[in-house]
DNA sequence: ACATTATCTGGACGGCGTACAGGAGCGTTC
DNA sequence: GAACGCTCCTGTACGCCGTCCAGATAATGT
């Protein structure tokens, strides 16, 4: 401590830090959900002005893309390091790590799926993802495809999870979720949707997570299978009238 | 026409229908991005004062539920109803039809994810796919449990696509958003990033939907070795954070 | 000491969702 | 047919939001 820092800036000295600001912004997201996360907000737990927030960020945009930043910054890499391990396991683990990280900030997720994730840290974990599945002995483009699948599956399924359960503030216990969802399925008219409903009689023994690692292993499965038999992809009728929209144009 | 509807109520007769709201309500959200869609806008699109629409939906949640309502029931299920197609070409039939079918509204997909889908015509969705893979031998549980899977793929890869083009309007073509998309990635640098800079010279040769259909065949197979050998969940070490932090209470 | 520059403030603008009160249209009931 | 009562739409307003502008203040470079 009571290292003199430079100073560089000419004018007064700085009441916050940009840390503060994401530290503040994080709170107001765990305790009110995502519009409690607001630049008012922000500025009155730090105690200044609300305008003086875009002195440290530009606009709101950039406040959200440091606290996603933040977020994935604090996953924990030493889970799914070890390569000596199966790669099915260090692929497990980190999305175990990352499901448990993210859960614990349930109004951040829109936030991270709201925007691209395209920050240092973000390009930091696709990277090790990536090296992972290289280790795994796939080729670059299906490590590529793989890594894909694989964000897609853990992001959009904590994405769901918590959609489910969209109000604000920490997200309840796994077991008291699971009643929940047992409750307003069970709820759905098993005259017109009977295999809905049958399903969330099935389904309410399950605990999310297991459910969560079902699907998980079913890709895993998949992705190991591909690797053993390379097949080209098959005849497939690509109809994406996305793109045969402005067609024939230019 | 001309068949005089029968009149309950015992006002004045509507100036609009809920259907001309939504339809006011899907126009903006095309056009100008999720934020367009405000109950301000569709008021004024229609033409009445923005506080009319509260006579049709009690707010603006309410609004984008119908939306979502509208949007899922739009989903044609013919292209997956014929039962004697092999069970893993009919769900590749319906994860195309719904890619294509939402990817022409992407400003609705943030609407979708934002909150539980349990509309009737997204439950009927779900039937028909537990349907499709009962036909297919999977038993309730699995069924369940492999739904639920598809439909984080499904609508998880179509809301990361959208993040990453996340200006409002329609989706630019497929050609146009894979360039954009090589450029943003090559731009990476590639000494901190090496792999990630790899798999961005790899895949873009790849059409999105080519991608698309990658990670589906990979479930598709980890689903089917499931049904071919269904052996129990491995041992798994659970660490789900969000369950143990409220354990010991009660 | 002076000029320069970064920082924070008060105030304001336009937009949002939405509540309240009032007036006008229309079926119901005497 | 006239009065009633319900329904719809409007004007207005409140409190919130993100963000900009002008001004005061504090620190640095010269």
């Amino acid at each position: 401590m009571s290292v003199s820092e430079i100073r560089r800036r000419r004018g007064p000295r700085r009441a916050l830090t940009e840390d503060e600001i994401l530290d503040a912004a994080l709170d107001l997201l765990d305790e009110g959900g995502a519009d409690a996360a607001s630049i008012r907000g922000i500025a009155a737990r730090v105690g200044v002005a609300p305008n003086a927030v875009y002195t440290y960020f530009p606009d709101k945009a950039a406040v959200v893309r440091g606290l996603v930043e933040r977020l994935l910054g604090g996953v924990d890499h030493d889970v799914f390091a070890d390569r000596a391990r199966p790669w099915h396991e260090r692929v497990e683990a980190l999305a175990l790590e990352l499901r448990a990280h993210l859960s614990a900030h349930p109004g951040a997720v829109p936030l991270m799926i709201g925007g691209p994730m395209d920050g240092p840290h973000a390009l930091t974990l696709n990277e090790r993802l990536l090296q992972l599945l290289a280790d795994a002995g796939l080729g670059p483009a299906d490590a590529a495809r793989a890594s894909y699948l694989l964000i897609v599956y853990v992001f959009g399924s904590i994405a769901l999870e918590v959609a489910d359960t969209s109000r604000p503030g920490p997200l309840p216990p796994e077991a008291e979720r699971v009643a929940a969802r047992k409750a307003a399925f069970s709820a759905t008219p098993a005259d017109d949707f009977p295999r809905s409903a049958e399903a969330a009689a099935t389904m309410a023994g399950y605990v999310s997570t297991e459910q969560y690692l079902w699907g998980l292993h079913r890709i895993l499965g998949g992705i190991a299978a591909r690797e053993a038999t390379p097949e080209e992809l098959g005849p497939v009728d690509l109809r994406d009238r996305t793109g045969l929209r402005e067609a024939h144009s230019a």
